[in-house]
DNA sequence: AATCTGTTCAACCGCAATAGT
DNA sequence: TACTATTGCGGTTGAACAGAT
């Protein structure tokens, strides 16, 4: 009974990595490729558990990280998605090229948050600070609805009150209030992308997708800003066509992108949100 | 130069979600 | 369906560093 620890403590080092042990991990995933990370250790040698390995090679070892200060386009992008998913990191780092769940959570924590507050809006809420007791305003009801083996989601404005803040439905309102039109899916980016890796070959076989998820992350940063259509996209893709397997399963023809989320009339499908 | 204080960020921990049997 | 194993996430900690005193 009980879960068993992740690793035997006894025999497995702690803190600080070294060098050499960096090394050994590179080389392992560069001739192995990710994932089994309760086996890596011991097959590479590691006096690590593997989850030490993992938030390791995923944190800082990774080859397409971006590392390096944060641009203002990327604090804005942050604020936006925070107010939209909350303290969902990993959904937020996906829409970051380059940039981890726990970069983000401490960039938010040392900086943002206090920008934030520098304003005079509330971080946790996004709300100014100022403002007192529930207010009245419109918020957003999401109804799901089974449609042809995938649920077809859809949006129902009504006027409600809420007291926002929280982590989900609710936490939708504020965006939903600027932005009528956001569509709320989010695609997640793999750890790295397939094309800039020479761990490519090995990638697809460790990362298996979650259902709902897509194969490539591939987005350019102007993409992830919801430029798709700018002279500064590099990634020479249709975000929608060849990323998202989705759901609505059509190009932006009617809708616009907003942070790279597609917006069709009235239609909103969320479901992706729930995955990760 | 020494000490104190605040900040940053890599790493750990516990738990939830998911996959496998 | 129930259970176990594994992975991934978010909160938290603490060492290292920078600036102030």
């Amino acid at each position: 009974m009980g879960r068993s620890p992740c690793c035997e403590k006894a025999h497995t080092n702690k803190g600080a990595w070294t060098k050499e042990e960096d090394d050994r991990l590179i080389a392992y995933i560069r001739a192995h490729g990710e994932g089994c990370w309760r086996s890596l250790p011991k097959a590479a040698g590691l006096l690590r558990c593997g989850k030490s390995c993992r938030l390791r090679w995923i944190n800082y070892l990774r080859p397409d990280l971006k590392r390096g200060n944060f641009t203002e386009e990327e604090d804005e992008l942050i604020i936006k998605l925070h107010s939209l998913l909350g303290n969902k990191w990993s959904l937020i780092a996906g829409r970051l090229p380059g940039r981890t769940d726990n970069e983000i959570k401490n960039y938010w924590n040392t900086h943002i948050r206090r920008k934030l507050l520098n304003r005079g809006i509330d971080p946790a809420t996004h709300r100014p600070l100022n403002e007192t007791g529930p207010a009245q305003e419109t918020s957003t009801t999401i109804s799901f609805a089974a449609s042809g083996g995938a649920a077809t989601v859809k949006e129902e404005v009504e006027k409600t009150t809420t007291t926002s803040g929280s982590v989900g439905k609710d936490c939708i309102n504020p965006v939903m209030e600027k932005c009528p039109d956001l569509n709320l899916e989010l695609r997640i980016s793999p750890p790295y992308q397939q094309q800039q890796s020479v761990l490519a070959d090995h990638h697809h076989h460790h990362q298996p997708l979650k259902s709902g998820g897509r194969p490539t992350g591939g987005l350019c940063f102007s993409c992830s800003l919801g430029l798709q259509n700018s002279k500064d996209c590099s990634c020479g893709i249709d975000s929608m066509n060849g990323g998202s397997t989705s759901t609505t399963g059509s190009s932006n023809i009617n809708g616009y992108d907003f942070l790279g989320l597609k917006s069709n009339i009235n239609v909103l499908d969320y479901r992706s949100l729930e995955m990760k």
